[in-house]
DNA sequence: GTGCCACCTGTAGCAGCTACAGAATCAAGG
DNA sequence: CCTTGATTCTGTAGCTGCTACAGGTGGCAC
């Protein structure tokens, strides 16, 4: 097996071509070799890493902390408190955006719930948007 | 009262200024007046739809549905079925994001909670963000 | 050997602002 | 009236995290 083309790491992992050489160009994904002509080569951990990247983004890591969670190792090496800690980090965030949506939520139905609809000169939704 | 220059609106916002003038540049804010040398000169109807995108979009209205809602007739029309619509898109957009980041959350508390820190060899946040 | 797709680099675009640079204007004090 | 210094003006570039060209090669099947 003498490795992958980027169409076909795209075609594995459903990141795009565009992105995987973004990935490399910011540093998230190493260097791939290259053939003769220049054409990027990956193997086997470039695959696992840009899998690693594209779960973490979606899972909500900023780049940053993706960034810091492959400097550890990444799938390679060993846990450790500091991949704990980054996780624990971005759960707080995830909870906070949680509760903020949720105030937002309730003020949004309670808001459009006394709105009948109609015509009515004054309109809840709009009384909300101009409390400041 | 001869008006405010964009300074005021500013501080009576905290909406900066470049933020709008870049607000006046893609059609949320109208254009004000000017004076004889070229400055902004803003009324109050002004400063009240600043007010109401500003209020509307740190209600994460969207700057799209900002401008429908201000087609409606903004602060300065009536209510109407548009207007509840458009709430209730948000509405349902945001119990979207509520039930992702929910998920979300779950997944990495148990996870995080598996993970008892130390240097374990194999590290339940790592192995989570290996299961495609 | 030639056709054609995949790939290359480099640059520009997207949203939604924010941050300059360099020039002009305004308001206040002398 | 004139200067001073803060404010505002326009236009352009920057930010993040990609995405989408343009225009030129590489690789490979027939």
């Amino acid at each position: 097996m003498t490795g992958w083309s980027i169409g076909e790491l795209a075609r594995q992992t459903g990141v795009h071509i565009e992105t995987i050489r973004y990935f490399e160009k910011v540093g998230l994904l190493n260097s791939p070799g290259r053939t003769e002509g220049g054409h990027r080569v990956f193997d086997g951990r470039h695959l696992r890493s840009l899998k690693f990247i594209k779960r973490a983004r979606e899972l909500g890591f900023s780049p940053r902390e993706v960034r810091a969670l492959l400097d550890l190792g990444g799938p390679e090496q060993a846990c450790c408190d500091e991949v704990r800690e980054i996780a624990i980090h971005h759960l707080d965030d995830v909870r906070r955006k949680i509760e903020d949506l949720t105030r937002l939520e309730r003020l949004l139905a309670s808001t459009v719930d006394q709105c009948s609809g109609g015509h009515a000169t004054d309109c809840a939704v709009i009384d909300m948007l101009e409390s400041s």
